[in-house]
RNA sequence: GCGGGCGUGGCGGAAUGGUAGACGCCGGGGACUUAAAAUCCCCUGGGCAUUGCCCGUGUGGGUUCAAGUCCCACCGCCCGCACCA
């Protein structure tokens, strides 16, 4: 073979034509073979890819290439999740429309992603936003309506005075519209809502049955989910009316100090309508942002009613505030109050003066402990409260519960945080909602017959507002009932419905239907789902749950869509900066020279400061562009540098000498594969065994997707294989080295595979065999330790029985020195591993 | 604020409770070369040092013959919080 170097600039496309034309990566729905769906999170086609992609899809295509080595029929889709907000900010931003901006953009990084050698079926691609897509989305909406799981309600919305609009939280910043600066205000709109709180336990007693999910996803959503038994009761209040509450500390009781409502709720409304200072302040807590990190941050601020409530024991009369950190939407939007043993409570407490009381203690001697600043949520026994007093926090709960039953003012029961998912969006770029409103008729279902309703073309993007609303024909349409003058739903749909039954179409396409059940089942669940922690809640629950609503109105047969999950880190890297005029002005890494001891830019040769290793962002400068990488290292190098070093959960930091080192071993590899001889003969043991242990480990780690692990293991053999005098075994370990980096570097592997003399592609290759008697060691080296501490290390046979290791340890001189004729009381063996020797 | 996670050399990291730092990057030294690039070899946690010894996994405690790993408290950073995707 020649000595020339590895060329991705030519070879990358020539293998990337070749699997194409062998169409290798299609999944063949009749296959017999063992099936493995392998789907990494559709992105949103922005313009262009960004690393992060390339980290995401470069994780999944190994697991896909080794899936199909090892005699799996692989499906490996992607597609575009290509609805939502940026298409409309650039439309009014650039004058485009958002449509024609979208395809564009998904064009553009289908050929980015192209240019990497992805192992995937594009034959199976879908757009979201494709009316071919989105009319089954509207019938599968439409079949949730019949399953009466979608419903309408009034809920809050940010709302822009100025702009005319409403806001998505994103928009809002500091209270405050983005483009107008008005200060945002919440107003009530109808809008439609899944019930998602259907399936509240059902989605929690799911996650038990996912073993194969990270633990810290599935507490997430446990606590997201949000199941808490407590007491609803009611207070009599002081004008005679009942005030429901609800407490998930029942046991606390005695130590309410006042009761809240929320602004929104009916007796805050009631008091307002008489007294002008309590409607001013509901009407300041309807200023600012609708989320709850800023509901919970805000300074509590509260009102007093003047109106009282009556404790059910003590009789003792609690004042009644409207609070802002009271939420409407959980338990009855009223609570009682307990200072001592809530944060938010207490703080509340501590600005408006109202006793603090304890009614939880450590012990029963510390019943007077005063408080340490804070409120103390924690486990301990009843103090200062009447017939409760000495009980556990547990016992007293269900003691309280017990009386209030038993005394016919409360009751036990199940609150869940969850609330339903509201999927109206005031917005055009958005599957529209299959209804329409009929003056006689009140709403009616678009007839099935009828979809898709697509998006009108013609919308003037520039003014603000829901071009759907102003359009001049689309929404004037007759009623399917009755044949009336109606108007059709000007709302669209959420994008996270989008991606909530995505990878059911990327299993069956059928023209006529959303998806076919049974072809459905053949592939699904899908084996390895990859994608980032950021969406450990939203549409992972999402997705789940769409699943469950499909199998209960009779359309899915699947339990849980997401078979196994790992969520990937970001990539990161070091920003680069200058102060001017007080403020930090950031350069790209394309604008600096890198040196050992500092950076500068090159376009002055002066120094700027190298800031600190952060996620990529384009206002940070700190991005990294993967077509000039691939460029010039190739797609290989590239998913090499993915792959190596940082651990795929965690971020992994982009760095110029890594690509490089990266590209070094490109050549290295491709050196080694040029000794490759067919003809060698003679056997080497010891690479022997270390190829078929390597084989077995690269594999394991490829499953457990430790692929930092495996290239750390493919390094080792690299050397070994270098090292090693010509021999059949040698070629063997050759020719290991490649098949294991295959499905990391195909096209490097490809242009090797032929180089070798094989015939056929590699990424139709099989997984090298491995000898299970060859993984064993027959020699170990045992650990010495006098103490606890290091002393020698014994080169044994394995096996070596615990009295021979205790006899060769106390006749090591070392050990003599480090014992210094201390008498040794005990003695610990670990056989194969260590002698601890105890003096 | 609430929920979740992470923290090991100059850097990324490895390590079923059992030899801390595998593997890679950076750096240093050498070989080859007229020279450079490329490549190959050696060294590379810190401190003291004559064989060796001491210290060391964010900080402070604890459990254990043995702790990066288990427990408690704290510090720092990151992610999510329901209309960003």
């Amino acid at each position: 073979m020649s000595e020339t170097r590895f060329d991705p600039s030519q070879a990358d496309g020539r293998w990337q034509r070749a699997w194409n034309d062998a169409q290798c990566f299609r999944a063949d729905d009749s296959s017999t073979k063992p099936r493995a769906y392998v789907l990494e999170m559709f992105p949103y086609p922005s313009g262009r890819i960004h690393i992060g992609h390339v980290r995401n899809y470069t994780m999944g295509d190994v697991l896909a290439r080794y899936k199909a080595m090892t005699g799996h029929e692989v499906l490996h889709p992607m597609g575009w999740d290509a609805f939502g907000m940026p298409a409309e900010n650039a439309a009014i931003e650039k004058g485009v429309h958002p449509g024609a901006w979208t395809y564009q953009n998904i064009a553009n990084m289908k050929a980015q992603l192209q240019r990497l050698g992805f192992a995937l079926d594009w034959s199976r691609e879908v757009a979201t936003c494709d009316p071919s897509y989105y009319g089954h989305e509207q019938a599968l909406f439409l079949d949730l309506y019949a399953g009466g799981l979608v419903y309408r309600k009034e809920s809050a919305v940010n709302w822009d005075p100025v702009d005319q609009t409403v806001l998505a939280n994103e928009q809002v910043i500091d209270g405050r519209g983005w483009r107008s600066g008005a200060l945002v205000e919440k107003r009530k709109l109808s809008q439609w809502f899944l019930k998602i709180t259907d399936f509240a336990q059902e989605l929690l007693d799911g996650l038990g049955s996912l073993e194969h999910w990270p633990e810290k996803v599935k507490l997430m959503q446990e606590n997201w989910i949000g199941k808490s038994q407590g007491l609803q009761f009611a207070f009599t209040l002081s004008d005679g009316e009942k005030l429901e509450v609800y407490t998930t500390r029942p046991d606390t009781i005695f130590g309410a100090s006042f009761v809240a409502v929320a602004a929104d709720h009916p007796v805050a409304q009631k008091v307002a309508a008489e007294n002008a200072d309590a409607q001013a302040f509901i009407e300041k807590c309807r200023e600012g942002g609708t989320t709850a990190a800023e509901l919970e941050t805000a300074e509590k601020l509260g009102f007093d009613t003047g109106l009282t409530a009556k404790h059910p024991f003590t009789g003792a009369d609690l004042p009644l505030y409207i609070a802002n950190f009271v939420l409407m939407d959980y338990g009855t939007g009223a609570i009682m109050a307990v200072p001592g043993h809530d944060q938010r409570d207490f703080d509340f407490a501590t600005k408006y003066g109202l006793p603090i009381t304890r009614v939880v203690a450590p012990s029963a001697a510390d019943a007077d402990k005063p408080f340490a600043g804070e409120a103390e949520a924690g486990d301990g026994v009843c103090v200062n409260s009447g017939f409760l007093d000495g009980m556990s926090v547990a016992d007293a709960k269900a003691s309280v519960i017990a009386r209030a039953e038993g005394e016919g003012w409360g009751e036990g029961k199940t609150v869940w945080r969850l609330r339903d998912w509201g999927v109206s969006r005031q917005r055009y770029w958005g599957t529209p909602i299959p209804f329409i409103h009929c003056p006689s008729c009140g709403v009616v279902p678009v007839p099935k017959g009828q979809l898709p309703v697509t998006l009108p073309e013609d919308v003037d993007m520039s003014i603000p507002g829901n071009p759907l609303v102003r359009h001049p024909t689309w929404k004037h349409v007759d009623c399917p009932a009755c044949g009336g003058a109606a108007e059709r739903e000007t709302d669209t749909l959420d994008t996270f419905v989008d991606s909530s039954w995505y990878f059911l179409r990327f299993a069956s396409q059928p023209a006529d239907r959303p998806f076919d059940p049974e072809e459905v089942a053949r592939w699904m669940p899908v084996q390895q789902y990859i994608g980032g922690i950021e969406h450990a809640i939203l549409h992972l629950l999402y997705a789940r749950f769409w699943t469950r609503a499909l199998k209960a109105i009779g359309k899915l047969d699947v339990a849980e869509p997401f078979a196994q999950l790992f969520t990937q880190g970001m990539v990161t890297h070091e920003t680069y900066s200058r102060e001017e005029d007080g403020r930090p002005v950031y350069f790209s890494p394309g604008e600096i020279e890198r040196g050992a001891e500092g950076a500068v830019l090159k376009d002055d040769g002066k120094p700027v400061e190298i800031g600190r290793v952060i996620k990529m962002s384009k206002s940070k400068k700190n991005v990294v562009d993967p077509d000039e990488i691939v460029a010039k290292y190739g797609a290989d190098a590239v998913r090499w540098f993915m792959l190596s070093d940082s651990p795929p959960e965690r971020d992994l930091p982009w760095s110029e000498a890594g690509i490089e080192g990266c590209w070094r071993f490109v050549q290295r590899l491709w050196r080694l594969f040029g000794q490759y001889d067919a003809t060698a003969t003679g056997q080497d043991k010891a690479l022997d065994r270390k190829v078929h242990q390597t084989v077995a480990a690269v594999a394991d780690d490829i499953e457990a997707l430790s692929f930092n692990k495996a290239v750390a293991r493919i390094y080792e053999l690299t050397s070994a294989a270098e090292k090693a005098a010509p021999s059949a075994s040698r070629s063997n370990a050759i020719r290991a080295v490649l098949l294991l980096a295959s499905p990391m570097m195909p096209h490097l592997a490809e242009e090797g595979w032929a180089a070798i003399g094989e015939t056929g592609l590699v990424a139709e290759a099989d997984w090298p065999e491995v000898d299970p008697a060859l993984l064993v060691e027959d020699e170990v080296t045992v650990a010495v330790q006098v103490k606890g501490k290091l002393r020698d290390t014994l080169t044994v046979a394995k096996g070596t029985s615990k009295e021979e290791l205790e006899a060769l340890a106390l006749a090591s001189e070392k050990v003599q020195r480090a014992l210094d004729g201390a008498e040794v009381r005990k003695v610990i063996v670990v056989p194969d591993r260590l002698v601890n020797l105890v003096a």
